[in-house]
DNA sequence: GCCGTTTTCGGCCCGACTGTTTTCAGTCG
């Protein structure tokens, strides 16, 4: 078992444990623990655990040593088993469910004997919870939106999630024999931030065994429609993937129709009528005649496209990128010929938001500038936590001069390709004022501001504090705007427009937090913001040194707010991008 | 369960917020 996944074992047990009520201090040790392995470095940790050091780490003591040698030379852990053995699988479940803990979870447990998710909401329906000590009307009524809530959650998924689901089946899709094209559609292929289910076109004339193969594929746990040319399965997980498949002459207007949106396929039709044509997932024909495309003669006589740029070129239009379809103006800029280049994964020169184990990263700061080095980026920023966000270990002053020495160091040693700048994930205080003062936050290359307490502020308030943040003069970025977390939990209350406005007046860059969780600030508002003016940074905020390829899915959402690389800051070679920060610097 | 310029027991990180209370408990980050 890797050190990671024992970590996560570790910090399994402490919420078991809390579960069951077990003395806080020796959950603690437990969730401590998992931070501490975390925070060694991966060759140092099996060279430790093998030769039984593991003791001498702070946070390790005799038992958990054992623990982690067992699992780390079986891959188990009879402790955890019968743990896992002694508690109900519902009550788990139950801790999701925001303001609801491991002692309400109890109470709900021994006064109405409720074990689970759905026993909880029948109680609160009947009453019975309201009715309880501790609890009343308004805790009653805060747990059924939260189960309501959740169960509205479960219908999508996140897009980082469902690509990796969609992947493999795309990639055996296009292996089968007869199949002559193969893609995903729908919001997969328009880079959503979240997806309802998988879209599969497919291009064939032999249709059956495709079918039969994509029935079995693993991870299937019901089929829910099977015909000569469809399918419809439900996977592990709950994500639903439907399969079309349809004859080569069709492949590229199924594909348009169901990649979508619904918005832009109304246009888009709409503007094949005013040509005398008609659109659909059959074809492209003229809107007089009798048939319509579905029909083997009328599509015929139809317009042959053999991609997608010979559909929209059909209708005198420039291709346009799946991302942009969605119906806000592409059709009108691609008219004119105008659509922009949009900034690509392979246009990032590095990335600024990234925690190492100094904070709540798993990975060193060693580890994450090889990581770096290994996407071929010429600079890495580190942004460790400040000394307000206690729980997530944040660095107060002396420990971020200290980091900052090593990092000088690691530069100045030359040991990466990959330059390191010096920065701070610095937390805005409810009040608005930063977490360091001046002088300690001119020792660093670049702060990145973000809100990680009081998120309850009324909207006037958060809006009041957070451009006051903004203002501050060695604020370099803003980091995720609203706090949003995709499917989880709602942003706080921000007025967005009133803070790009400050952003833009100060010069101040806002993040695309590119974690698939977050994406925030949201694709929809960057168009207009970047028209004004404001640049972007796209930030994998990464806790690990794999997670530095989380940038893919900002990217991902940058395209889809129309972003160039010119709006992107982090696209700057290392010269230029050194010399943007000074100047910055020197500003303030 | 861990730790010790307090050393084998007794404390362990904490402030804000909410809803439930009438002085506080539970949750969250």
């Amino acid at each position: 078992m890797t050190k990671n996944e024992i970590a996560d074992v570790l910090s399994e047990i402490a919420t078991l444990m809390e579960l069951k009520g077990e003395n806080p201090f020796k959950v603690r040790a437990y969730a401590n623990g998992a931070r501490a392995i975390e925070a060694i470095e991966n060759a140092e940790f099996a060279s430790m655990v093998e030769e039984g050091r593991l003791n001498t780490v702070k946070g390790i003591g005799e038992a958990l040593a054992a623990k982690v040698a067992e699992l780390h030379a079986t891959g188990r852990l009879a402790f955890l088993d019968a743990l896992k053995a002694s508690i109900e699988p519902g009550l788990v479940d139950m801790l999701e469910i925001p303001s609801l803990g491991p002692k309400k979870i109890a109470v709900l447990k021994r006064e109405l004997g409720v074990t689970s998710i759905m026993e909880l909401e029948r109680a609160c329906k009947e009453g019975k919870v309201a009715a309880l000590a501790g609890f009343g009307e308004k805790t009653q009524e805060k747990l059924l939106a939260g189960i309501r809530n959740r169960e509205a959650y479960s219908r999508r998924h996140l897009w980082w999630k469902a690509v990796g689901l969609a992947a493999p089946i795309l990639h055996g899709l296009r292996a089968l024999p007869g199949v002559q094209a193969a893609e995903s559609a729908g919001s997969l292929r328009r880079r959503m931030e979240t997806v309802g289910d998988l879209d599969f076109i497919v291009a064939s004339s032999e249709p059956r065994p495709i079918v039969d193969w994509f029935t079995a594929i693993p991870g299937v746990v019901e089929v829910t429609a099977r015909g000569d040319t469809k399918a419809s399965v439900r996977l592990d997980g709950g994500l639903q993937a439907d399969l079309r498949i349809v004859p080569a002459d069709q492949y590229v207007f199924a594909l348009h129709h169901f990649t979508g949106s619904k918005d832009h396929n109304v246009q888009m039709r709409q503007r094949a009528l005013e040509r005398g044509l008609s659109l659909s997932e059959w074809g492209l024909v003229p809107a007089s005649g009798e048939g319509t495309a579905r029909d083997k003669s009328a599509r015929s006589e139809g317009v042959r496209a053999a991609d997608e740029r010979a559909l929209f070129a059909a209708l005198g239009l420039s291709f346009i990128p799946p991302e942009l379809r969605e119906g806000l103006g592409e059709i009108e800029v691609a008219e004119k010929g105008e659509l922009p280049r949009l900034v690509e994964l392979s246009d990032l020169r590095g990335s600024f938001h990234n925690h190492t184990t100094e904070s709540d990263g798993r990975s060193t700061l060693h580890e994450m500038a090889a990581a770096a080095q290994a996407l071929g980026w010429d600079y890495l920023g580190i942004a460790d936590h400040s000394k307000s966000s206690r729980q997530a270990n944040g660095l107060a002053e002396d420990r971020l001069l200290a980091q900052v020495s090593e990092i000088r160091a690691l530069n100045a040693a030359g040991t990466y390709r990959t330059h390191v700048f010096t920065g701070t994930e610095c937390d805005i205080l409810p009040d608005g004022s930063l977490d360091f003062d001046d002088a300690v936050l001119g020792e660093l290359d670049y702060v990145v501001a973000s809100v990680h307490s009081a998120f309850s502020q009324d909207e006037a308030a958060m809006t009041a504090r957070i451009v006051r943040a903004v203002e501050h003069p060695r604020t370099t970025m803003l980091g995720h705007l609203t706090g949003r977390l995709l499917l989880e939990r709602e942003a706080y209350r921000v007025d967005a427009a009133k803070v790009i406005d400050a952003a833009i007046a100060n010069g101040v860059v806002i993040e695309l937090n590119a974690n698939p969780r977050r994406l925030d600030m949201d694709w929809r508002l960057w168009r207009r913001a970047a028209e004004r003016g404001l640049l972007c940074s796209i930030n994998p905020d990464a806790h690990e040194a794999n997670a530095l390829q989380l940038v893919l899915a900002g990217v991902n959402s940058a395209r889809k707010g129309w972003l160039t690389a010119a709006s992107v800051l982090n696209t700057l070679p290392l010269a230029k991008m050194a010399a943007w920060l000074e100047a910055r610097r020197s500003r303030r």
